[in-house]
DNA sequence: AATGGTTTGCTAGACGCTATCACCGGGGCC
DNA sequence: GGCCCCGGTGATAGCGTCTAGCAAACCATT
């Protein structure tokens, strides 16, 4: 986490200051959303006046840009992880339903909502892209997924699984895994599921078994 | 629509300013999201000047809650409108698809991230009832999910059913439905598809398959 | 037709936010 | 030591919500 690469001691310092105001940055997201992150808060937080913020960060979107960025490296950082301990589909699955309950702002960041305008900085679709790839992994190795027309058309469109030799089965099921899981786990955290009466991780267990078999 | 169930004159007027700031704010909302929606730049839009706005709606919450409101309405109307007609399963699937793409916006107003301080209101609860309500005549019909040690569990919590008849595999089958079309439906919305290549409109026919049986 | 209360819209302004400017002071570097 | 640049400050502009106070229009009643 210091990632203090040593340079002069300028640099760190520098470095120092940003990861603090990032971590003020989260306290106040996980407390009242994204929409409602204020610069002058933060930096009257840290003890400093205003504009001195912008010393570190351009303006609110270069911050929010790097909130998303360190939110979508800890999802794969925790998938990776995972996949080299030789996690099940069903372990990536509780994986993805933990990472998510840890903070359900972070996962907000990343799977909300967005802002009409924005366009994501490309190197976070390649992050993405790694979480894609280990769950592509699981899916060939362990996949149930029905036989479907769907999967001659991905066949067809295989595009965004890189040059990973997952036959169209496995591509299919990677695909239904995210959307699934997705769908019990946004549901839930945006408090859909509230007042229904019926446990939310029984759900998910439930959508998780129809993807691997028990 | 008109809703002009003639009272006072002035009634009638001020719900007619009421429907044109609503409408003008769908615009904004279309545009850059309910984020940015400024009473301010409405207010101008339609020659008035700002805080004139005030005495229609106490405040930009009560405006956003009204909208949330409308947009609920909205999908419960397509929904009874499509089961009076006769609606199957796959095309009840195809209702909701239809209503979010019509306005994107729209749809995450209802199901995308939730500001943690909003509560909200009871009436929307209740619309959103009559939408499930719907899909669990549908699911009674022709439910095909697979048995599941979930339904033992919803089963025992069937409170959100109110006093539906449906059989616990049909309550699972209607979560199920609405929430793996969320999955594909919100991802879609927020733009998660893109650059990968494949049509959404294919892999949202897929996981509608797996719920009807082709 | 005149009157009085209500409703509506206006301007002025308080307050917070983002963002940018010119202007210092002190620490690192030669 | 002398230079310079980095990090900090206050001032300022612009936009947002929302309150307060005032003038005019409206409506119902007398």
């Amino acid at each position: 986490m210091p990632k203090s690469d040593a340079k002069t001691p300028r640099e760190r310092y520098r470095a120092q200051v940003r990861d603090e105001i990032k971590t003020r940055a989260w306290e106040q997201i996980a407390g009242a959303g994204a929409s409602a992150l204020s610069l002058n808060a933060i930096a009257k937080q840290m003890g400093m006046s205003g504009p001195a913020l912008y010393r570190y960060f351009a303006n609110r979107d270069e911050l929010i840009t790097e909130l998303i960025r360190d939110a979508y490296r800890s999802l794969a950082d925790r998938f990776q992880a995972a996949a080299k301990a030789g996690a099940s589909l069903s372990d990536l699955a509780r994986t993805m339903r933990e990472w998510a309950l840890d903070d359900p702002q972070r996962y907000f960041l990343v799977y909300g909502t967005p802002v009409p305008g924005y366009q994501a900085p490309p190197d976070t679709t390649l992050i993405a892209s790694e979480v894609m790839a280990v769950l592509l992994d699981a899916c060939e190795a362990e996949g149930v997924v029905a036989e479907d027309p769907f999967q001659t058309h991905i066949a067809e469109h295989r595009f965004w699984a890189g040059d990973h030799s997952a036959p169209p089965a496995a591509l299919h099921q990677a695909l239904v895994l995210w959307t699934r899981l997705h769908g019990v786990l946004s549901l839930e955290l945006a408090g859909h599921f509230t007042g229904m009466g019926f446990d939310p991780a029984e759900l998910y267990a439930a959508e998780t078994r129809s993807l691997t078999g028990s």
